[in-house]
DNA sequence: CGTCATGTTGAGCGTCATCAACAGGAGTGG
DNA sequence: CCACTCCTGTTGATGACGCTCAACATGACG
């Protein structure tokens, strides 16, 4: 493997080579982005519903996510994002935020002005086309979640929502393997999940409990191991076609 | 208002007009597309999951929706899609379907290669962008689907619904007033909504009665009018917001 | 060692699913 | 025009899944 030149942005990098092909120079361009590091506490809102950020943020370190408000005050989350991802370039093109962006964890964030990520897609046509197609995706991970939230099950949903995060922190190179078990970091507590599945936190616990009862997995300390992964997947229902992951070049070389 | 020449992608250029300013010349580079026109029977899949589509469509008149199969065989109905609405631009940009799309009632559609899409898209960035606005926008519209599913009540959710293809319909200038009251054709039987809502058909028919009990709504043969439009509003928790529709210029005139 | 967030358990109840039967309406062919 | 069929809508009965409320246990952190 190549060793990439040191840069701030390789979370990026790594995450768009995970939906696209890039060449060097795509590299280097964005490797050019004029960006400035910052570090944000957990649940600190990034963007709310209703604002017009005048900035962007890659997500270089840590997991954020998207929540609507509904009438009642039931807050429900709607995505989650990892390092690499873009979560607010849309703000580019939709200028008020429909959703409230917040960080689940501490993040570690490239924050650029509109303007100059404006100037790059206007530069690389190519990247700007690499960003749609991860816009696309990302609208297609929003439309399984309806088909999780809708048809499936309490265990199944919760089961599915945990290969789809897994599947996404490997191709990023975030999952580990401990004796041939799946191993990924987890900073979703329970109330947290049951926001994300709409289910009660009362009931996350229990479907949680059966599904480590069955031997599927095991949740402690912000960790989990999946130590049935084939088991998840066949009570989940998960086929990974719609996350559009490229066949990894060297991720498994690079663990 | 002034007449636009009459052009077969008149209602492409009208559904762009709710969410983005076009200039003229955009216009007649959008006219300019290389397109066939197409009819289709109800009921017809224009692309399945799985499928690597090289075609794309625009949808001229009629109806259609995006779905997805679950594991144990239930249809989740995940979008549906109006006149001027371009629901398989995506194709472009991630190959594989990860959903089918299938026309609702009889469509009539605009059908063109990837190729010629590929040119306009190169050749007016601009546009570009305002499809990309397109794509976001509909990514919004699956986030309050999302909510839609997991915190609203049966009839809520119906109720959302119909607030939703009454603002959409109605940005469209498909949607008619009949003695103050909007009236919008329905094509939608109780088995599709239930498939749409993650409700069985049998609880669609029981929350529409009740919504009909409540005075809020007429529905029969395939039209509906909105009898109480702010207290359907009030009982969905409706804010339009989302859909970021431009403020209407001639829309108001045009009726 | 105290405090607060997070996780866990029990009991009772409501929303919605399921199954089954039937009614109405549209279209078709005789 | 009627008879037939199929699709769509409607109704009743029963039960499951998941919610709510309330209390308590555990763990992290200062």
């Amino acid at each position: 493997m190549e060793a990439g030149e040191a840069s701030p942005l390789n979370p990026l990098l790594r995450k768009l080579g995970t939906i696209a092909a890039l060449t060097e120079e795509d590299r280097n361009t964005l490797r050019a982005l004029p960006i400035t590091i910052r570090t944000l506490q957990p649940d600190h809102d990034i963007a709310r519903e209703g604002d017009r950020p005048t900035q962007c943020c890659i997500i270089l370190e840590g997991w954020a996510f998207r929540s609507k408000l509904a009438g009642d005050g039931t807050r429900q989350i709607v995505a989650f994002h990892l390092p690499g991802d873009f979560p607010d370039l849309q703000s580019l093109y939709v200028p008020v935020m429909d959703h409230t962006l917040t960080t689940l964890t501490s993040v570690t964030a490239a924050v650029m002005t509109h303007q100059s990520v404006r100037e790059l897609l206007a530069r690389a046509p190519h990247l700007a086309a690499v960003f749609w197609r991860d816009t696309l995706i990302e609208a297609a991970v929003t439309r399984e979640w309806i088909v999780n939230m809708s048809v499936r099950s309490a265990k199944e949903r919760i089961a599915h929502l945990l290969c789809e995060m897994h599947e996404r922190l490997q191709s990023i190179g975030l999952a580990q393997n401990v004796g041939g078990k799946p191993v990924f970091p987890w900073p979703v507590t329970q109330a947290r999940l049951a926001e994300t599945t709409g289910l009660s936190a009362v009931h996350v616990n229990r479907s949680l409990q059966e599904l480590r009862a069955e031997g599927l997995l095991r949740l402690s300390h912000k960790w989990v191991t999946m130590l049935n992964g084939p088991g998840m997947r066949a009570l989940a229902g998960f086929k990974p076609d719609y996350l559009s992951l490229r066949p990894a070049d060297d991720e498994s070389v690079a663990a």
